[in-house]
DNA sequence: GCGACAG
DNA sequence: ATCTTGTCGC
C-alpha cells in the first residue's frame, strides 16, 4: 500500500461494505474544483474471458477547438490480472486497481475526471466515481450507462431532457437524455463536484453521442483490441 | 423469502 | 463487461 493510500484492495465482501460507509462521509458533494484545462475520461474493459483487465485513461485539453473537436492530450492503458468477480455495489474494488496503476503512468494532471460508472447514485453513496476521486483527491464526475439503485420517471425523448434519480428520499443523480431516442445515462457527483455543475460539464463535452467524449473515448480504449 | 443488481 | 452479423433507422 503506497504512503498516500486510503486502505489496502485486498478485503472480503463484508469488510468492503463496512469500508463503503466509511469512505462514503468523506465524499465533497460541493463544488471545489480548480480552474480546468484538461478532463480525463476513465473506463475499464476485460480481455481473454475476464482473465485480464484493462484499464485506459484518456486526457482530453479543455476547452475544444473551434469546429468543436477534443485535443487529445495524453492516454494510458494498463493491462493487470483479474482480481475480483463483478459483485453489484462493489464494483470499485474489481476496477480500481488497474484505473489507478495507470493514473500512476499519467504525465498530466486533470483537473476533472470522468468515470463510467456511478458516483453517489449508490446503494451506500460510494460508487466507483467518488471512490476513484476520494483516493486521488480530485474533482469526479460518474457517468453510468445503467441505474444501479434509485427510481426515476421516464424522462422526454428529447437531447436535454433529465429527471432527477432518488434513492430513499435524497436526490442522488440525473438521468440524461445525452442523445434524442437513445436509453438515458445516470449522472451523479463522484468527489469535489456539485450535481448541477457535473450536469453542466457533462452536457459540454456531450458531441452529437450519447456518452460524453472524455468518457467515449476512453470506452474505446478500454473495449476495442485494436491500437488508437 | 423474493426481486434487483454500475461494469 | 464479453460472446457476435447483419440490419433497421436517422
Amino acid at each position: 500500500m503506497s504512503p498516500t493510500a486510503l486502505h489496502d484492495w485486498n478485503l472480503d465482501p463484508g469488510e468492503a461494505i463496512a469500508l463503503q460507509k466509511q469512505l462514503a462521509a468523506r465524499v465533497e458533494r460541493q463544488d471545489r474544483l480548480a480552474e480546468v484545462t484538461r478532463i480525463a475520461g476513465v473506463d475499464i474493459g476485460f480481455e481473454q474471458g475476464g482473465e485480464v483487465t484493462r484499464a485506459a485513461v484518456v486526457v482530453l485539453a479543455w476547452p475544444p477547438g473551434t469546429d468543436g473537436a477534443f485535443e487529445r492530450v495524453e492516454q494510458v492503458v494498463h493491462r493487470e490480472p483479474t482480481r475480483l468477480p463483478y459483485i453489484p455495489g462493489l464494483l470499485s474494488f474489481r476496477e480500481l486497481p488497474a484505473a489507478l496503476a495507470a493514473f500512476d503512468r499519467l504525465t498530466s494532471s486533470p483537473e476533472l475526471i470522468m468515470v463510467d460508472g456511478q458516483g453517489l447514485a449508490h446503494p451506500r453513496r460510494l460508487g466507483v466515481a467518488s471512490h476513484l476521486g476520494l483516493w486521488l483527491d480530485r474533482p469526479t464526475i460518474g457517468i453510468a450507462k445503467s441505474r444501479l439503485c434509485g427510481h426515476h420517471v421516464e424522462p422526454g425523448n428529447e437531447r436535454g431532457d433529465r429527471v432527477p434519480l432518488v434513492h430513499k428520499e435524497e436526490t442522488i443523480g440525473t438521468v440524461l437524455r445525452s442523445r434524442s431516442g437513445v436509453k438515458p445515462v445516470f449522472v451523479s457527483s463522484g468527489h469535489r463536484v456539485s450535481l448541477p455543475t457535473a450536469l453542466d460539464w457533462v452536457v459540454a463535452c456531450l458531441g452529437r453521442t450519447k456518452l460524453p467524449e472524455p468518457t467515449r473515448m476512453a470506452d474505446r480504449l478500454a473495449s476495442r483490441r485494436t491500437a488508437m
